[in-house]
DNA sequence: TATGAATGAGCTTTCATTCAT
DNA sequence: AATGAATGAAAGCTCATTCAT
């Protein structure tokens, strides 16, 4: 048995919760290294020095929930980075600004990450995909929204705004996989500049 | 016979001719539908009423030409619609705006074909991603570095702003696959907004 | 319909007669070069440039009357040229070398031919092995009986001793294939002096 | 997992040696029945009682390391067998005698196990017939060279003689394919009194 | 809790053969 | 007599998952 803990909902053992943290970490491994396509639970378990592949079937109900905590664990990682960064701004312009340049630092560093994850959101068909823009692109809309109603931002369609802003900063790891050594930090700047003028009141 | 085409290099028959294209087609839909890793030979076959999956190995060498057929059949009807676009723009601003006009115009129309594309070339990890990326790109960095030379844009890195424009308008079938009833036009002369004033020299 | 040409026993046409000498040659060449497994109906036709493999399976019933036709011109071939150079002895003893000596020749010369022999007789089950040594092995059988009855020979079991003879023959070409460049008179002639140690009278 | 056994090669299981020693008895079977060609997983699985031929794949990383498997059963199973018997000779011509006898002796028992590693060792084409032949005409050529030194064989070309040697006995069990009841001790005393008379010195 | 073993469906590809024209 | 197209069975192999221990 084991695998779903839907419905009976026993608690996680210690033990379980470092057996699971121990699996996503090797998919992420395989994912970056591999792509989807290629991440198998054998592969998956050599890297977490597994000796079996059922081990995986085991803690997971399924391979689907298996890359949903991936999804999790990365986004989680980013969210609580870039959460605490935005704390200290006082303006939706500011936030705005936060936001790109912590996300794209964070890119910056964890890159292997950051290849698991866009491994696991472009594969399987769109639906996927778009259910993890919606989620983040969302943060980036409440502060396009705030900003508009404090009339600090021009009208615009802030869901399409928000998007553009999500998939040019999601952008950044494919740059970096034909160009590691490019200039994280002038890549964010750039972002802030284009963002900057987009929204802004006199155009 | 067949199985390769090698050699000889034998004129392409009618009849083999419009089955390759009905297998592109075929496979066009089942990329749409299931993604990359759904869209197995069998799949293929389902979806172009054939009775055998020997019969698309008959048409193509491997499943990486088959693929490579559906890339240039989605990017060649692209490139030509766009194309025929830009021929009547006079200025580099003018085509940057007539560039995303007719690309989000041509997706909202051929959403499948889109899907279909973007399941080919997220596919294999990010190093093919980013070649495809990379050409698309290219075209717009072309545009741009003439509108910085003639002085009609700003001094920007006209690699990363392309990189972005690029990645917005390759958002539209995810946000499309989210919301069917989405309001292309309006996302064009969203983009075509945002990227004036990216790149207009007086900011 | 054709193809299997029993029973109708409608008379074969010139063309269809060169046709099937072409195709035999092709899969002769195919055979030497590829080995049994490797020799498809598709390596034959682009031997014998032939644009369908169809035409194959219009001439030849079955894969394995291909492969019997194969046999038949090689091992016709060479029963030629071995019949030729034993018309001219006038004892057992002087049969038998004259056998060894040919046929060991002959297998220097035709090299492509008796690969494609091997290849086909060494496959399948050994039943069909069988078949082709017993054949080629009975016409040695018959000179070693012979020359018991004529007291020339001393008394030994004349089916294993054909057997032995016939195997080393056989060998040559698998030797040739290790090192081209071998003395195929030498190997010969040290043949002879086995066998004539082997049957001779006075041991 | 399993599959490859790639890097950790962790000791085998006795329940894993058992299965690939079924596996390796299911597949000499199937050879020795069916040949090369016609040994496919179905048919060595059907053999086996197997329930998937998936499980080959699981025990074996390949069909070649599963041949390579069979080939060494057998050809481990007649060296010891050999070495033993040679243990107790103590001159060249003694040593040939006791090689033939035993190899024979061995042949005749273990039919099944012959016609396998003939299946096997004569496929791949004539290149790696040559290797298996070569490396067993080795042993014999040895034993010649040896008595040659010693002056108790005659002068002749003992690589010549090794491969036909060689070949005389591997002749055994397409022999005994077509005759089952052939006497097989009476073929080894045969092979022993020919090649006594080829290589003994007063000739 | 973990392991090795097993399962069966699925994969792409090759093959000899058939058939309409 | 010949061709291009199609067929369907079979191949070796990988996969996520299950299960007894």
């Amino acid at each position: 048995m084991q695998a779903s803990k839907a419905g009976t909902e026993s608690p996680r053992t210690i033990t379980e919760t470092a057996r699971r943290e121990q699996i996503v970490r090797a998919t992420i491994q395989a994912l970056a290294e591999l792509g989807y396509a290629g991440t198998s639970y054998t592969q998956i378990a050599r890297r977490a020095g597994l000796s079996s592949t059922g081990l995986i079937s085991y803690h997971f109900a399924s391979k689907g929930e298996l890359m949903g905590e991936v999804v999790m664990a990365v986004v989680g990682g980013i969210g609580r980075f870039v959460h605490e960064r935005m704390q200290r701004t006082s303006s939706p312009a500011e936030a705005l600004r936060a936001y790109i340049l912590a996300t794209t630092e964070y890119i910056g560093v964890h890159r292997e990450e950051m290849g698991a994850l866009l491994a696991v959101v472009l594969n399987g068909s769109l639906a996927a995909g778009l259910g993890a823009n919606e989620r983040a692109a969302g943060a980036v809309e409440d502060i396009l929204t705030a900003g508009q109603r404090a009339g600090q931002f021009r009208d615009f369609d802030a869901g399409v705004v928000a998007s553009v802003i999500q998939r040019a900063i999601e952008g950044l790891p494919i740059l970096l996989a034909g160009d590691p050594d490019l200039d994280v930090a002038a890549f964010g700047r750039e972002l802030v500049t284009i963002f900057d003028r987009a929204t802004q009141r006199e155009g």
